[in-house]
DNA sequence: ACATTGACCTGGGAGC
DNA sequence: TGCTCCCAGGTCAATG
């Protein structure tokens, strides 16, 4: 569920709750995630001090002194933070909880979250080092996607969305961000234009910041760290909007499939 | 190296 | 009401 504005509306509301806190207990009630959560995870954590809270693609990195604890939502994945006493649920796994009995707990009822520990340079793990550049970041421009495009015969939804190209853009931003761009999801991604490329990677960086500011897309289940739904479907251009007509001119939004994913674009505004 | 597909899970909604 | 089927904001591993 979440891609990047999701995990950074959590990331920004969940940090000043607890940088330079101190953990105190770790509760484990299911460790079943995508990997199995880190044995022992009370031992390393409890004691230390949460440094920081950064984001590297869809990861959140919560540092200590002596390591980093990093934590993916997966699909279905939400980070909350407690001031107050609440009975676990269902699928709550996780509570974190600080000396000032602020809680951070995680819930996954699909369990392709993870939670894991490094005490090695987070960005050096397996999980993170083949990982493409930030789609905010400066070397994210118009020359290296459309260099990395080159004779890459995949479409140009599922090469966005591929994290070695660039991290972050998922399933409704990738569609959102080629309506902005007027590029057609099935194009080929060798033969992205220069000119397209350029306004792709502007479409990218535009739609995540104004997703950002509105706090997250919620569709269904997507809430912040204070349980309050993020504004951005209002905005959406496209996605979920199948049969609706295209806010620019009108045309029905036509909904395909590509590897498996839904993806939705309107074909008068959208020409291969 | 690149492309495609299956796998991991649970819950909710549509259709019968 | 209840059953079955399909779908979902991700991404890794296995297979050509």
């Amino acid at each position: 569920m979440p891609e990047l504005p999701e995990v950074e509306t959590t990331r920004s509301g969940i940090a000043p709750y607890i940088e330079n806190q101190q953990v105190k207990q770790v509760v484990i009630r299911d460790s079943r995630l995508r990997w199995p959560i880190t044995d022992n995870l009370d031992e390393k954590l409890c004691g230390k001090i949460i440094q920081s809270v950064s984001r590297r693609a869809k990861y959140l990195l919560l540092h200590t002194t002596e390591g980093t604890l990093f934590i993916h939502l997966g699909m279905s994945g939400r980070l909350r933070i407690l001031t107050a006493f609440q009975p676990a649920e269902k699928h709550d796994h996780v509570d974190i909880v600080f000396a000032n009995d602020i809680i951070l707990r995680f819930t996954d009822p699909r369990r392709f979250g993870a939670v894991l520990w490094t005490s090695e340079p987070p960005l050096q793990h397996p999980l993170l080092n083949h990982l493409g550049p930030e789609p905010l970041g400066e070397d994210f421009d118009a020359e290296y996607l459309f260099q990395r495009s080159r004779k890459r015969q995949v479409s140009i939804k599922t090469f966005i969305m591929n994290a070695e190209i660039v991290v972050g853009v998922g399933n409704i931003y990738a569609s959102e961000s080629l309506f902005l761009s007027a590029i057609h999801p099935q194009l080929i991604a060798a033969k992205l234009t220069k000119k397209q490329a350029e306004k792709l990677v502007a479409a990218i960086k535009l739609t995540l910041e104004k997703a950002i500011a509105a706090g997250g897309t919620t569709l269904r289940d997507f809430r912040d760290s204070e349980g309050k739904p993020g504004y951005f479907a209002q905005e959406l251009w496209v996605y979920a909007r199948q049969k609706q007509g295209c806010k620019q001119c009108g045309h029905p939004i036509e909904l395909i499939r590509q590897s498996q994913r839904a993806t939705y674009f309107c074909p008068y505004c959208q020409k291969i």
